[in-house]
Parts: C-alpha cells; sequence; structure tokens
DNA sequence: CACTAATAATTTGTGTACAAATTAATCTAC
DNA sequence: GTAGATTAATTTGTACACAAATTATTAGTG
C-alpha cells in the first residue's frame, strides 16, 4: 500500500473530526427544518427562543452568551423575531445601551408548540437514548476543550 | 422544585444535542481560524482542499457528495479557491456540462503546509487521542442516522 | 464637573448555507 | 433526427456567522 492512502493519511476528510461535526451539525439542523418551517422559525431563531422561554427577560449581550454568538448576528435575528411577532425589543429604563428582549403572549404561547420538537427528532434519529446521552456528553467536554488555554 | 425547571424541562437549551452540536461546531472551527488563515483559507475552504488531495479531480457535483454541501455553495467558494491561485476550474471536454476542478501546483504545495495543522489542533484541545476517537464514531453514527429513512 | 475610557448595540463587509429559478448540455423516445 | 426530459452549474434571494468600525450611553478619574 503505497504512503498517504487512505488508511494512514492524517489529512484524510474522513479522519477530520471537524470535518465529522460540521457535516453532522449542518445534518441535525436539516432535520429540524421541516418541523421549525410551520412555525416560522430557522434553527438559530429556535435556539434563541429556547433561551428566552428559559431565561426572559435577556439583553442581547446576555443573549449572545448563553448561544454564544456574536451581538452582529443576534441583532438582525431579533428584529426578525420581532417581525414575527413573537419578541419585544425595548431599551432598558435603567441603561439606555441595553436592550430587554421579551416575548410576547404569542411567542409565549408558541412554547406549546415548541414541546412536540424534541421528541419527533428523537423518535427521527431513532438512537439509543443513552447513546445520545454519552454524546451530548463528550461533546460538552469538547466544547469545554475549545474554551481552556 | 417546581415544574419547568432546568433539571426536567425538556427544552431547556443545556438539553438540546442540536445546540451542543451547533456550538461544538462553531467552537472548533473557531481554534482552526487562526491556523487556516496564514493559507488564506476559511474552514469549508480547508475542507474542499482535503477533498481535493485525496480525490483530485473532482466536479462539483462529487465535491459536493463529499462535503455534503449544495453546488450553490460550492460555485462561489470554488471560485475564491481558484482566484487564490489553488485551484483551476476547467470544462470537461467529454461532457461540457461538469466541471473538472483541478489543483495549481501551488494548491498542491500548500498540502505540506496543511499537515501541520491537525496535530497542531489535538496538541490544542489536549483530549485524550481514544476519547477524540470515540467522539468521532459517535458522530459518524449520528450522521447516519440522519440519512435513514 | 469635564474628559476619557469602557460598554451595549448596531452597521458594514465577506463568506458560507440552502431553497428555488435559470441556463446550457446531454440523453431518451419516438 | 428531433422534442422533451434529465443533468450539471450557476444565479438569485434570505439568513446566519464573524471581524471590524460606528454610535450612543454610562462609568471612572482627575
Amino acid at each position: 500500500m503505497k504512503p498517504g492512502t487512505e488508511a494512514t493519511d492524517p489529512l484524510a476528510l474522513d479522519h477530520q473530526v471537524c470535518f465529522a461535526l460540521s457535516i453532522a451539525s449542518r445534518a441535525v439542523i436539516g432535520l429540524y427544518r421541516p418541523l421549525l418551517k410551520p412555525l416560522g422559525l430557522t434553527h438559530p431563531q429556535y435556539l434563541a427562543m429556547l433561551a428566552l422561554w428559559q431565561h426572559e427577560p435577556l439583553s442581547v449581550k446576555e443573549l449572545g452568551e448563553l448561544l454564544q454568538l456574536d451581538p452582529a448576528t443576534l441583532s438582525p435575528l431579533l428584529k426578525r423575531l420581532q417581525a414575527l411577532g413573537y419578541v419585544e425589543r425595548n431599551r432598558s429604563s435603567t441603561d439606555e445601551r441595553t436592550l430587554a428582549i421579551t416575548l410576547t403572549p404569542e411567542g409565549r404561547r408558541l412554547r406549546a408548540e415548541a414541546e412536540k420538537i424534541p421528541p419527533a427528532i428523537t423518535a427521527r434519529l431513532g438512537l439509543d437514548p443513552g447513546d445520545l446521552h454519552d454524546l451530548h456528553q463528550a461533546l460538552t467536554r469538547l466544547i469545554a476543550a475549545t474554551r481552556d488555554t
């Protein structure tokens, strides 16, 4: 077997964890797409709604820390959620720099619809719940590893 | 403990594998960014180069199957790789519809630089190689699960 | 109190992602 | 052999993602 072949090539696509990660991320998000479409949400918007259902009210900065996203990404995303009628964006009265993002009644109602999504996804994946939990923990450790110096 | 609290809430951010996946993917790609910058490459462009180093020549369609990306995403990406001087794009002589994407000498030279990247990343992550391998396998199973009906 | 530094959002610019429409070439039937 | 279906890329339009610059407000210091 000549050198640089699939089994030994350190640059082989199939050896790259970063490749498996990006494919897996896009593939899983792709499963959400048809479920989120009736709600009018993209996946990042769905994650923002999860954060708000859990921690409302939030500032752009706080939401960015929760979702690990830049304010520059969230700013237009939140305007779209507002245009959909799911959130309100009001300047804080105590600090005019920060935005208080809150849910509208419509946005709060949406939570009941969203609760159907996680079980639909796990059913669709058809993986052992224990394996899925192990994967979640492994991903959490990986995320922690990217943060350590 | 009131219902809907972190430990039991099925919509809690920290329970969503899709959330861990997208964060992990972006976080890991973020580690590549400073290493790829000297080469003038983004991470998707790096993956395309990996595919070409392994399988050149490739058509847009074939590259899309390898990277699981839409031709609409690859078309402009490949033009950027061409502008960088790393690839050539020529219509196939036997079928004028398909594009033959090949590496330039400069693109081939780049491989030597790229070989330094994977070990630098794994060193930076500082994870047990066995754990990393397990994660890779778990991701591969997950990707397969998204494809099954 | 005034002046500067720091902070929170937004804006701008580049590069993915992906759906949908378009264009050009090839294939298939008849 | 040609009309119609198929296929390969590209284009168009919307929405992230992130770096860098900008704006507006607050905090800190002399």
